[in-house]
DNA sequence: TTGTAAGCGTTATCAG
DNA sequence: CTGATAACGCTTACAA
């Protein structure tokens, strides 16, 4: 069905090795062979079986993306600049979902290692959750590199510093005359809640306020968890005068919420959140982050392990978050 | 470095061929082989090697997926349709995208083709353009389901009536009193784009309404395009009071130019889209699409093609569109 | 410059 | 019930 260098070899009468060879671009063959081997290789649309190649030469050029659901910005973002970085250099990608669900993770993970990638870019589940399968994947020194870091695990990462995005959100609330501000948080599985989290409650704590447990809202993951939220927050009497969202899909579903119920942002409350999607035309205070740029550096990092051979240590790459301020806080 | 079934073999001191039987559920071994197999796999780790499994068995789990942009709601909601289908029914993909440029489209399935993918799911520009590697495709008779359709071609596709959804639009812009409608079209090579402008002018015509070319746009595929095109918008003396637009991204670039420059829509512009994200918390009114099932569909008619070896006739889907109405068209 | 042969990790066929 | 052996399509020594 699919033309193989045997049948080359018979059409042209000349050895597979031959073929192979001139098909590779080695050196050492005549005008003549090479012509002749291309010419007939085009005639008959051969395509070179890169799994049988991939046996041979323990290279697949395929890579494994782990991410936990491509219709969410921050994901998608990542997977075009691990996608790009990818193609350039001649690799294909396996785009894998987890959904947020760790069996899934890890079935997934397996999945691909036994396709044999040549690495893996991983953004995994990092709280509550066990890391076999990741420790297992350095037990096979098969390369990898996760977004996020697990603590005790040597390999490369790539980063964004949550904290200092966490605290930023909370001082600008702070300085615009906030004091009775709500958090939604997201999953807790995600570190990057976590500490975002923790940067609230530190930054609340050195200024001496102190937060209502009602204000503060957890396992958010989606627009219409969001649009639930704000809902709660408008039937409530004393509600807080500002709420820092997890991300911007949740902030936008809290400002539905609020629109619908013919309440104003940011009059009713005022709201954050974090990503900086384009997609939000609603002029959104918000933490941005680098997501193409990751993404991009993601793929490249762990291109330049696959080829080091595992060689150098470990590198880890941070990128800031950064405040943008817009019209989504109103000053008190 | 990764253990094979010929170190299972020596460990065990079963031949190779026991290990690969009992390993794959075959019937006839002994409970104590079986055991002693499953055990020492299990112990160390072993992962069948899926390339090598590929080479015999001619299939290797894995699908392809070619699309324009994954960063578009629209396309990543098909991607997780497809995700979520192939992953149950053990199928692995590959994600790969053109970003709109067809030399890319045609360099990225030749690669998926080379690592022998059992089929390919592929979101291919339609107009303008040379559908000869879709046609090797079918040559080399290798599964493929096309979202859209090429006239002439016979394969299994799955489809949206684009004219149909261009045609609610315009006709309930009409209703709402508006004539002078403007239209902003996506890039030239998208057939989506030719059906719903065909629509739209034929609506036009039918009521003996013309449009002033003035206000047509086309190429525009991101919200910044839509953002631009809002801008002209302003500009104009004579705006339409109405715009109808390729897609929801592009119709919130336009809006939030408007909002940006202290206009309202609709009561300045009236403005409608097409793909009804969730994204988008305007209330626009739009053109549903049900993409996520559309996603589902074409892995699935996929995966049976791949079963069935080819020898049923071409399946065609064809997914309806439904406007909804909601509040960014004023009643004139 | 070209050809031969072995091997990559599986599965399948056919004896034992 | 189990074990050799060939085959899948390619690469890579090595030989001619």
């Amino acid at each position: 069905m699919n033309i193989t260098i045997s049948d080359l070899s018979k059409m042209t009468g000349l050895a597979k090795s031959t073929i192979s060879g001139v098909l590779n671009n080695k050196e050492g063959f005549s005008e003549k062979t090479r012509q002749k081997v291309l010419q007939t290789a085009a005639q008959y649309g051969y395509v070179p079986n890169e799994i049988a190649r991939g046996l041979t030469s323990r290279f697949t050029k395929t890579i494994g993306l782990l991410i936990k659901d491509i219709t969410n910005p921050f994901y998608n973002h990542i997977t075009k600049g691990v996608q790009e970085v990818a193609a350039e250099h001649g690799y294909t990608v396996f785009l894998c979902s987890s959904g947020e669900d760790h069996k899934m993770e890890v079935e997934q993970i397996q999945a691909m290692v036994g396709k044999r990638v040549d690495g893996l870019i991983i953004a995994p589940l990092l709280e509550e959750v066990s890391f076999d399968h990741i420790y297992a994947l350095k037990r096979k020194k098969l390369p990898f590199v996760l977004l996020g870091n697990i603590p005790g695990l040597d390999c490369d990462t790539v980063e964004f510093d949550d904290y200092s995005g966490g605290k930023q959100v909370t001082e600008h609330l702070l300085q615009k005359g906030h004091t009775r501000i709500g958090f939604v948080n997201g999953l807790n599985t995600s570190k990057a809640g976590k500490l975002r989290f923790a940067a609230f409650q530190d930054t609340l704590f050195a200024h001496s306020i102190t937060t209502d447990p009602k204000y503060i809202f957890k396992e958010a993951k989606s627009l219409s968890d969001g649009y639930a939220i704000g809902n709660q927050l408008i039937a409530m009497e004393d509600r807080p005068t500002a709420l820092v969202c997890f991300d911007d899909v949740i902030a936008m579903g809290v400002i539905k919420a609020f629109d619908n119920a013919g309440l104003k942002v940011p009059d009713n409350l005022s709201v954050t959140g974090f990503d900086d999607i384009e997609l939000a035309i609603f002029p959104l205070t918000t933490v941005s982050i680098p997501t193409l740029e990751a993404g991009k550096a993601l793929a490249q990092t762990l291109i330049d392990r696959i080829m080091q051979e595992r060689v150098s240590k470990s590198k880890h790459i941070v990128f800031e978050q950064k405040l943008i301020p817009r019209a989504s806080v109103k000053q008190l």
